[in-house]
RNA sequence: GGACAGGUGGCCGAGUGGUUAAAGGCAGCAGACUGUAAAUCUGCCCGCGUGAGCGUACGCUGGUUCGAAUCCAGCCCUGUCCA
């Protein structure tokens, strides 16, 4: 079971990324005599994926390392339905303008994490809503609708939740798991797609595109899904001080990303270096082994190593420079700042800084002695900053006074 | 179209005329302890104001009342069952 001959199976397996795979010998062998293309759909609900989605976007990247051709399917037709999976309630629906603005925006992340190309095994960047939005509704009906039965699609999660909760499940959503199998369909037979990945929620999804291709093609074609990734205290992965982590750097500037990262729970380390860094084998085990205090040596490399991937190595190591600096009791010029014009006091500055969302709250902070400029606690409302200060909120949020 | 049940703060969920800016839980923020970790303990958690206070808020609109999230009417939305 675990004797993968292929090296996409095997890496995928050594580095964490397999939960379920619907037929893994069948893979294992196709992966052997074949490239294999394989995709990965994304919603464009947003502006930036955030790291939600990183372990999908390195598991492309696996597969063109191991040789293989990474498909990227944006969900701009998909996302105008709106996939009811792991919601309890319906999303407000997004308008065809917004779709579009998101996918600009999203579709450069790729770009650091895949080689795009015409080769054999490059990467390449697809749309749903190029075949989905001008589909025929009665022939759609006829071809596709015929193959899935109510029966079935009542058994799914994502549908049985919402009408165990008597939440509601609106006829559109309910539509999305057909459309999702549909593109699977299509995309075998546009890029002659073999493998569709995703989260473990995806694999009803996933299965039902499996299932679809089968009956209409005749071909068989493969699911992967990656577990869910959690931290070890059974959170979900993914949240700052800042709320989500982005991972457009308009969204999230590189600083904070970096600091994700070396916040990692020491019980993560090891599984995180493995499904987001390219660091061997060997090194992760040495680094994830390490004890104590110690292991904070293996959350900085995790940062570095993460960061350095998605901003660059120059982005990477300007943040590992100002959280030494910042951290050791001084400044660095990575943090974010405020010009002196928006900080005539001590609460403007921080609510400048996006550290706290009302006067009230900083307020608070002031009483409870949360807040410190140039590391001395001030309590003070009308304390008035000066440029250059270092303004903290907590211990882990910094930024600077700049003239202006 | 009919009957019944519902719509409360980011989420879940109490509250059925005043002591309710609204119990409790979750999530979040901060403090202590630490290693920028986890766990634990403590405080905070609608906005404006130093403050008394003010403004918003319990689906929407109107009404009853000194006073309504709570009562009444109409409307909108959701669920269950019936046609």
């Amino acid at each position: 079971m675990t004797d993968y001959q292929s090296d996409l199976l095997r890496l995928l397996l050594e580095r964490g990324y397999i939960h379920q795979i619907t037929d893994a010998e069948a893979l294992d062998a196709l992966a052997v005599k074949q490239v294999v293309p394989g995709y990965i759909g994304f919603d464009a609900t947003a502006p930036s994926l955030h790291v939600g989605s990183l372990v999908q976007i390195m598991m492309l990247r696996r597969m063109q390392q191991a040789g293989h051709k990474p498909i990227v399917l944006m969900g701009g037709g998909t996302t105008k339905v709106g996939d009811p999976s792991g919601k309890d309630e319906s999303r407000k629906l997004l308008t065809g303008e917004d779709i579009d603005a998101n996918i600009a925006s999203i579709r450069r992340v790729f770009g650091h994490f895949l080689t795009f190309g015409d080769g054999p095994t490059d990467a390449v960047m697809v749309n749903n809503a190029d075949w989905l939005d001008t589909l025929e509704y009665v022939p759609f009906l006829r071809d596709i609708g015929r193959h899935f039965t109510i029966n079935r699609m009542l058994t799914f999660e994502s549908v049985k939740l919402r009408l165990d909760r008597e939440q509601p499940l609106t006829f559109l959503e309910f539509n999305y798991m057909i459309l999702q199998a549909y593109d699977f369909l299509e995309l075998s037979r546009r890029e002659a797609c073999r493998l569709q990945m995703g989260g473990s929620d995806q694999w009803g999804n996933i299965v039902n595109g499996i299932e679809l291709s089968r009956r209409v093609e005749g071909t068989e074609v493969f699911g992967l899904t990656t577990p869910l990734i959690t931290t070890a205290d059974g959170g979900k992965m993914g949240k700052t001080a800042k709320g989500a982590v982005w991972l457009n750097e308009d969204a999230l500037p590189a600083y904070d990303y970096w600091q994700f990262w070396r916040n990692t729970q020491d019980a993560d380390v090891g599984r995180f270096l493995r499904l987001f860094t390219d660091l061997p084998l060997d090194e992760v085990a040495r680094l994830e082994a390490l004890e104590g205090s110690e292991i904070n040596e293996a959350k900085k490399v995790l940062a570095n190593e993460a960061t350095a991937m998605l901003h660059g190595r120059d982005a990477a190591s300007a943040a590992a420079d100002t959280a030494a600096a910042t951290f050791a009791g001084g400044t660095g010029e990575d943090l974010p700042s405020v010009p002196l014009s928006q900080a005539p006091n001590i609460i403007a500055a921080n609510t400048a800084l996006g550290f706290a969302t009302s006067n009230k709250e900083v307020k608070r902070k002031l009483e409870e002695g949360a807040i410190r400029v140039n590391d001395e606690v001030v309590r003070d409302a009308s304390y008035a900053p000066k440029a250059g200060d270092k303004i903290s909120f907590g211990k882990k949020k910094h930024g600077i006074v700049t003239e202006g």
